[in-house]
DNA sequence: ACCTGAACACCGTTCAAGT
DNA sequence: ACCTGAACACCGTTCAAGT
């Protein structure tokens, strides 16, 4: 994705166009994070009024929609050279920690995707081709149906924590009245000299839950 | 939740307060929906001007941080009756489960807690229960930690689908170019004949996926 | 065909002023 | 102590008008 920054050159020369104005979008919030994707931030990043992004596309719900779907994309893109082996299992867990790396890079994009109401079309192919791995792997249509509502948005390698495991603004919680939470804390915390801020590790957290359903899918089949 | 209507009765005589700000809040949220609520919705339903509210509350962050902790209030009071058991797995399910079905009747809920970036006390709260559960169950500390990361979301009863299978707005998908889903699809709705437009079954799907977690902690237990 | 200026209806929020 | 009017800086969006 280009710097934002340069994209606002002298010459603005370059017509506009869809394509440009979702890449730009995608850029913007790569750099800046989701809340600085307005019209009019947009427009600006484009060499354009805001007004003039109305003629190639038809609002901000568009391109929402349009960011999902690049991101999407470039999840397929990397998913479909995967090798697939013999072993359903490595290949959906291949398949999945691949995913999740491109999300890493658009870290706003499962925001994106909740708010979606529509299902995304690279979404399904996506969800098609791990029903792929996992029919050849001997699952029955229903066991992956199943399978899919289980992973839900693991599918696409993100977990949903319930909050930033890392920032401390606020006053800290009242540890007194927490007494497992507090116990829990202290062994994990001790047993992991790293622990100034954000002492979970999201990557081995991840594949973790990941491989509980993985095995336990294994063992339904 | 007394109805929202009834609220901005012809006697503004109740004074305002924090938690009437809040009540009301709670309530435009579920009757209306997340996006009704905005200051000056929320300054009519309670019979005052938008700017008056910010005597009661510092801002609208504020009053998201309060509702969020007003449905977790509604869980934790209804998790807390529930009778222990001998049975860890008995025990955690059945309070995930009851938490599921406060969050039912606050479907905005998930989307505010994904917001928050400070813990949610009385979360904090409901996790430190879960533990004890799981610590009576003959758990590690790190077999705790690794537990509540891998139920995420779900430890609340929530599971984060990535669109409501039940809209059907814009073209349908191209099922020709997803065949295994295609095929998946004919077989699941012809099991199941009540397939008309949300055909999968929420609280099952639910089920099915906590379970597959539950079963594999027990194994790692 | 492509872009824009002016304008509209909405946000959240501040602050000096009222009771 | 509690509430408000007027105002500000921001949204997304429309539409008639420019090139």
């Amino acid at each position: 994705m280009a710097k934002v920054t340069t994209e606002s050159a002298p010459q603005p020369r370059i017509p506009l166009s869809r394509d440009r104005v979702v890449r730009a979008a995608v850029g913007i919030a790569d750099e800046q994070g989701l809340a600085a994707l307005t019209m009019r931030r947009l427009a600006e990043v484009v060499g354009a009024e805001a007004m003039s992004l109305y003629y190639h596309v038809s609002n901000k719900e568009d391109i929402l929609d349009s960011i999902a779907e690049y991101v999407m994309q470039e999840i397929n893109d990397v998913v479909d050279k995967l090798d697939k082996g013999p072993d359903w299992k490595q290949a959906v867990r291949a398949r999945i920690l691949a995913a999740r790396e491109v999300l890493l890079r658009h870290k706003w994009a499962p925001a994106v995707f909740e708010t979606r109401k529509n299902p995304i079309p690279p979404v399904l192919r996506y969800h098609d081709g791990l029903i792929g791995l996992m029919r050849a792997g001997g699952f029955s249509n229903d066991l992956c149906h199943h399978a899919l509502h289980a992973l839900g948005s693991r599918a696409l390698g993100f977990s949903q924590e319930l909050f930033d495991a890392g920032d401390d603004e606020g006053p800290p919680p009242d540890l007194a009245q927490l007494p497992n939470l507090a116990g829990m804390l202290m062994e994990v915390v001790h047993d992991d000299p790293d622990s100034t801020i954000g002492w979970c590790d999201d990557q081995f957290e991840f594949e973790f839950g990941l491989d509980l359903i993985l095995d336990g899918l294994e063992r339904r089949r």
